[in-house]
DNA sequence: TTCTATTCATGCTTTTTCGGCATAAATCTA
DNA sequence: TAGATTTATGCCGAAAAAGCATGAATAGAA
């Protein structure tokens, strides 16, 4: 029994006529009788009742016939799945992110991910960009954002997305406005609130850079890897800070920003022995964010 | 694609070995791997990943593994119950009797029915014995017990079924009992309470052949086609009645069955073009049971 | 390292199956 | 009764599948 006798079983119970059946199917009459012959033999099943003029269903082909129909929906439907899988629109991406992509790119991806890729699950990890690199290699996390370039790494590759200004982060009440500032400098008097940042990254080396470059060396009020964190502590007065200025899209609190010159770049990362689809089609997607990202928050 | 392929996909997804997967489907290895090759090209999906010296699945082809034993197993299933609608396991039979099977044949007929064609539905219609020729030749029912013959009918078949013995039914205060009885002139007092039987009726010819025989005419106090009826009737001293003995099976009232000599034969009756498998299975199940019937109703 | 055994792929040949054609048999219609 | 329609059968060529021999790659053992 194959797939084509069930195929030519149903083209005959439609039109109940083995002639135009065979017509239908694209073959010819005899073709098709012994066929639907050879079939019933191997079922044991009398699929139609027929004479010389006319061709009718048992009750068992009738059975058989609604059923395959059913069973053949089934099959295409699970063939079309599968395809699914293979094309990476099915599945699951884990996703890992400092805090500073959540106000730009990932909440665009998010949504190009629920519009082009609805059978996409994506798990999402917020952590310290510190930890992104390892948890990546490790395997815990398919994909990651992050600031820092890591081209010369042998097991990851990257890509980059988009890249945005940083800001100076003062409480409301400051003296500094963007009319009146000029330089970073201005707050040399001010204890600073930044992320926690370790020797070998790029972005210790493009803030610490800012403040070499203006001949001070920063004071160190509190470090804390968690913009909302930061932010609070800024609107408290407790000092200011440094930000990506995407990070104004998310904040509702009485702190300023005041754009700077100097621009930092979000990169997206895999590994490189990850030749999974969802991946691929992952990093298509972030790829499309980053292109249609609005990233004039002056007027937002 | 061809269900061949199907199995031989999960042959070689059970062992993951092409060679070994060949030998349990008796072919040779290159066969497989063209066959294997084939499914892949024709579905558009990579089933497995693989290269000289292992195989293993993709996620495409896992999820197409277990779907595939899935539909097979319900393929299978679909079969088999085709199968079974082809040897009338399956389906409906509309029976007709008279009352007066429901106390002999009848219980035992559905006890079978349940324990050995427990997917046959039988639709169960009591009628009066001179509706149910009628009622399957029109079609409305697909076999019936009766105890007409009817052997010379061109459109029905007949099978006999059992014999058993007439019974006088009398009031339990009348003075006739079984050691004091010697023939039913003894009622000729008696009001007669008999159902209501057309001239044609052999059962009729059965029934007043022993009046007579007694040299006597009844006097007909009252007609009813329910043995129920008629049963109640002779307790209330309305008159007395001449049943079939088993009847005695199925009444808690005060009267008395007096065994006569005189037998009637219950039939079972089809329709003679009526070839459907499930009528066949039906009469071989009323023969076994026929066959298993205790009709020793003095002991019961 | 080198040899052997195992495993999947490829080329060629044989076998099987399938489809096409001609035609028979049966039945309905004019 | 003749013609049209429809399914079944016999025969043949084409296509597909299986078998066989062998190649290529690799893991494991000597």
């Amino acid at each position: 029994m194959e797939l084509r006798q069930i195929k030519y079983f149903l083209g005959v119970a439609e039109t109940l006529n083995f002639s135009k059946a065979a017509i239908n199917l694209n073959i010819v009459q005899p073709a098709l009788s012994r066929q639907i012959r050879q079939l019933e033999q191997d079922l044991g099943v009398v699929l139609f009742e027929r004479n010389n003029r006319n061709v009718w269903l048992t009750p068992a082909g009738m059975y058989l016939r609604d059923e395959m129909i059913k069973l053949d929906k089934r099959f295409k439907d699970t063939l079309d799945y599968a395809l699914s899988i293979q094309n990476g629109h099915v599945g699951t991406i884990r996703i890992g992110y400092p805090g500073s992509a959540l106000y730009s790119i990932l909440p665009e991806v998010l949504c190009l991910l629920q519009q082009k890729l609805p059978l996409l699950d994506g798990v999402l990890s917020e952590m310290a960009e510190v930890e992104v690199l390892e948890t990546l290699v490790n395997g815990h996390i398919d994909v990651c954002f992050s600031r820092e370039e890591m081209y010369d790494h042998p097991n990851v590759c990257q890509r980059k997305l988009f890249s945005e200004q940083l800001a100076l982060v003062v409480p409301e009440k400051h003296a500094l406005t963007k009319e009146n500032f000029k330089s970073i400098a201005q707050c040399r008097s001010d204890g600073f609130i930044l992320p926690y940042l370790a020797d070998w990254q790029m972005y210790r080396q493009l803030i610490y850079g800012m403040f070499n470059k203006e001949g001070f060396v920063p004071r160190i009020a509190y470090e804390s890897n968690f913009g909302a964190t930061i932010m609070r502590l800024v609107e408290k007065n407790l000092g200011v800070s440094i930000l990506p200025l995407s990070y104004r899209m998310g904040s509702s609190l009485k702190v300023r920003f005041i754009p700077l010159k100097t621009q930092t770049t979000l990169y997206m990362v895999w590994r490189t022995d990850d030749h999974s689809p969802i991946v691929r089609n992952f990093i298509d997607l972030c790829d499309e964010a980053a292109r249609g990202l609005n990233l004039d928050f002056e007027c937002g």
